[in-house]
DNA sequence: GCGTAAATCG
DNA sequence: CGATTTACGC
């Protein structure tokens, strides 16, 4: 069977239910990873993911800030949660479907300065990607592995929308793309967006709210992803994946666009 | 002519300006007296007001909080603000239309405690009365001249739900109904909706939040009046005051209902 | 409960 | 810009 799974920065989860329900509708979305459903496990609005059909919930909340889930329409199994966040914020989420390991991760924007030593936030950005990387050296290379959610970083030239501007603003620094490199280095991992646009293709999936229009000002970012590991990256289904541009353009939008690809398991 | 007056207490103006326009379309209202307009006057949505026929205004706000207006379908002419807030606060705002003198006040809450000395917001607020009574007493008694808006108190004992339980809360302590009573006698006042409503009928304007179903729970407060000097009471026309309960039941609603009077002028 | 505000974050 | 938070008033 063919399963399609979408990762998807939410910006609220309960603002945004009802675009959640015609994402997922339109869509047709199996498996959904979400990022920054800002509410806690009790605030998740359960019901409204049974009426769309993904029944099959993992919730990491926490109040207010952060927070990620997976909806699925097929049963989730257990699968080990990575606990990578040293503040304790709820940034790592996970769950087995069809025997394959999904780990949806929020990871942190790491504020302004590219810093470790001058700015804390951008030294846990860098210690999440160091912890995540030890892990992933840890693992059997075979095992089925997903590895998907908003990374908050665009490592590739064409993933921003100017290069050399952005070499100094956090997010495509190139410490920071050394260090997404490792990490992708360490797990062998498809980047399955990049696999089906080669570059030199511009690609975004966040744009600032701050714009007027975003199509207009063109300053995009691809800040999310989806990773598969050598053992399943064969089941991509060639010409699947996709940057859902148009719901960044509809009403009251998340900042983010979802991204999707489908699975032959 | 007839002139059809409400005062309307609308917790934000521009949240609620969809309903200010419905209720003006369903009463008829010709001269529309708000309170807690929480604007300044830069903010206030002046071509909704054009658009629902009461381009004549005036605007008494500030930034965030109180905040008065007077819109008008007759041209308004000027009146003297009595300026009666020691605090600053945007809380009363007057007009003249055909020849009536309309005075509207956002009179203070007072606080919780009963006691000027230990609560300044009580203070306050017996401080406005005070102002407003001794300004009265310096005036012509023949004038036509109209009191209108939230005063925050409830003075007889059906103007509230329980009179022995709430001698003691602020809105109906002995204190301050005896400061109100000064006042109306001062200017030998007439309530339009009690002369209209006698005693024992029980009523009320104004209905908490808190409560989940506002009818239920039944515990009304009358805190928006409308009074008439000696010279403008023959004007009222007979039957024809309303409170209008049924606004408080709308979507989203203002605490306050609607509070209305015809006047022959 | 339902409005404001200011500060923080992205 | 747009989502939170806390504090405050009624």
């Amino acid at each position: 069977m063919t399963l399609r799974l979408t990762t998807w920065n939410i910006n609220s989860v309960r603002l945004r239910i009802d675009q959640v329900a015609r994402y997922v509708s339109e869509s047709g979305t199996d498996v959904l990873l979400l990022q920054e459903i800002k509410c806690t496990d009790d605030q998740f609005p359960v019901r409204a993911f049974e009426d769309m059909g993904l029944p099959h919930l993992k919730i990491g909340g926490q109040k207010g800030w952060h927070g990620v889930a997976i909806a699925s329409r097929l049963p989730l199994e257990e699968a080990p949660n990575l606990g990578l966040c040293r503040e304790g914020h709820a940034r790592c989420v996970s769950a087995t479907v069809k025997g394959v390991e999904i780990q949806n991760f929020y990871i942190p924007a790491g504020g302004d300065l590219p810093d470790r030593a001058l700015n804390p936030k951008f030294d846990h950005k860098m210690d999440f990607y160091e912890r995540l990387t030890a892990h992933i050296e840890r693992r059997d290379p075979d095992a089925r592995l997903l590895l998907a959610g908003d990374f908050n970083i665009a490592p590739g030239e064409f993933d921003v929308w100017n290069h050399r501007y952005m070499l100094k603003i956090v997010s495509h620094t190139p410490v920071e793309i050394e260090t997404l490199t490792r990490l992708q280095q360490a797990g062998r991992f498809s980047d399955v967006i990049r696999d089906a646009f080669p570059d030199p293709e511009k690609l975004a999936s966040w744009w600032s709210y701050r714009a007027q229009d975003f199509r207009k000002s063109n300053r995009g970012l691809r800040l999310d992803h989806i990773w598969t590991s050598p053992g399943l990256t064969p089941a991509v289904v060639p010409g699947s994946a996709r940057i859902h541009e148009p719901v960044r353009a509809w009403e009251r939008p998340s900042d983010h666009a979802p991204v999707s690809v489908d699975l032959d398991v």
